[in-house]
DNA sequence: CTGCATTGGAGTACACGTGCACAAGCGCCT
DNA sequence: AGGCGCTTGTGCACGTGTACTCCAATGCAG
């Protein structure tokens, strides 16, 4: 007899696209909770985070049925699930090797927190840097690179951040591994190689600002052909 | 007669997840370059970035026939080619809107004017920041956030980027948007609604640690399910 | 100049993700 | 108690993007 599905994460696998989405809900159903909402419909969520409604009822079916026909999904509800699924519910222990300009506007950052997700270490070769204290809610002292293995083991940290220049990532992002590290968030622009099982997520902003680029391009190639 | 391929943008339709790797081709074919490389095969390119060979030919062949059958592609030539795609080879003015951690962050980051994108504009409402100089390559004084419409307007900017807190956001991209702005890079955790014809890409860093977890978890689950 | 090995480009089959439409189910009102 | 309207959940068809295969074009060696 199986469990019922409320009772358990969900075993079958839960799409890329959709996984993405996830957290966009979440943050829609905390903004309605703060409003007060107690229920909402799947074309009011839809519209809010700017999907489709058979998009988003796909998406929540593939966790669990935790609507109610012909109501609604009830926000508190939801929303626990969403964050049970997300892993939101425990608290990830996290690493940020490099603090340069963007390491720090990471550490400095007080929205993290409030998402399960706490920086145990920072990290940075640079004798002027170690021994800063950084941090939005409670300050955490910057340590010598070296002892990156030590806080990612006494922490037992399992999520690295690498703000590092490019030429120093594939190298910091090793060593985090062989510590022990399994899921990278890399800033560098680079792709960095990891063994399975590892898994990367590169926010390239410039790479961003070239597609917005491009599509601008587009435009302006479109009116010219107009006039 | 329609004009060789060489001497005009594609104007077939590019598929987007092509477009969002163009700029890593980029990335990849400028550090060949830096290593002093004057051909490239797709095979060495494909495994460089990250993806199979047949997947880089085809995205390759949509902007045009640039390789030489037997030999591969011109790093140099190939270069310029997707340079020019992407609307690299011209300079594009940009503001920053909200000037704390992360606009700070962007503002003091070296590695936009070297794709064309250049700061003309830092907008920040707090007092204690207006005036500051701030900037990489050269200093950008922080004006009040009055001025945005001057500032956009005077330097013909197109390209916005929307670094304020979440309860400000929406209201700063309207303006941006009102001004003349056509494409939004969105940083703060929420959807900025936008009217057609205007892109938005939006960065959520939290988001990128939520779908880290999310994996984290899976795993944790099955290594429990084994034991 | 010829033959051969190499490599890009086009065509094809497949998988994934999306949108549509409808049946199933719940609550409310009579 | 029963029906009615509302919203969810889902099966199905479509389109987009990806992986694979084949072939001809091309450079190079002899
Ligand atoms: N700042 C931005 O807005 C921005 C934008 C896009 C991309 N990036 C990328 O993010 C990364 C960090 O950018 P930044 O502006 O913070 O750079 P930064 O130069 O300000 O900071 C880099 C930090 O890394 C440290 N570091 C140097 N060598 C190291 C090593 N071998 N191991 C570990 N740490 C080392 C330095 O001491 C410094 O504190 C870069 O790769 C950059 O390309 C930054
Ligand atoms: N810092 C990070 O690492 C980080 C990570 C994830 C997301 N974000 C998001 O990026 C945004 C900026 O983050 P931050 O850490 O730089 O915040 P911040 O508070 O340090 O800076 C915000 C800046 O915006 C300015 N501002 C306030 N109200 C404004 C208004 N009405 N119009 C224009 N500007 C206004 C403030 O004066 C301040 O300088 C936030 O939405 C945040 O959620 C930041």
């Amino acid at each position: 007899m199986p469990l019922p599905r409320s009772e358990r994460t969900a075993t079958t696998a839960v799409p890329e696209a959709t996984v993405a989405r996830l957290p966009v809900y979440h943050r829609a159903l905390v903004a309605l909770a703060e409003r007060g909402a107690t229920t909402v419909s799947s074309e009011e969520l839809a519209a809010a985070v700017g999907v489709t409604s058979a998009k988003l009822r796909k998406d929540l079916s593939l966790l669990g049925s935790y609507g109610t026909r012909g109501v609604g999904y009830e926000v508190d509800y939801l929303l626990y699930q969403i964050s049970r699924e997300l892993g939101l519910t425990q608290d990830w222990p996290l690493v940020i090797v490099g603090v340069g300009n963007l390491g720090r506007a990471l550490a400095n950052y007080g929205g993290f927190s409030s998402r399960g997700f706490r920086i145990v270490g920072l990290l940075d070769p640079d004798p002027e840097i170690v021994g800063e204290k950084i941090g939005a809610d409670f300050l955490v002292e910057v340590r010598p690179l070296d002892e990156l293995e030590d806080v990612v083991t006494e922490a037992g940290v399992l999520i690295g951040v690498i703000a590092t220049p490019a030429h120093a990532a594939q190298a910091v992002c090793d060593r985090l591994i062989a510590a022990g590290v399994r899921s990278i968030m890399n800033f560098a622009p680079l792709v960095v190689a990891v063994p399975p099982g590892v898994s990367v997520r590169s926010v390239d902003l410039g790479l961003e600002l070239q597609v917005l680029a491009f599509h601008e391009q587009r435009k302006l190639g479109r009116e010219e052909v107009r006039s």
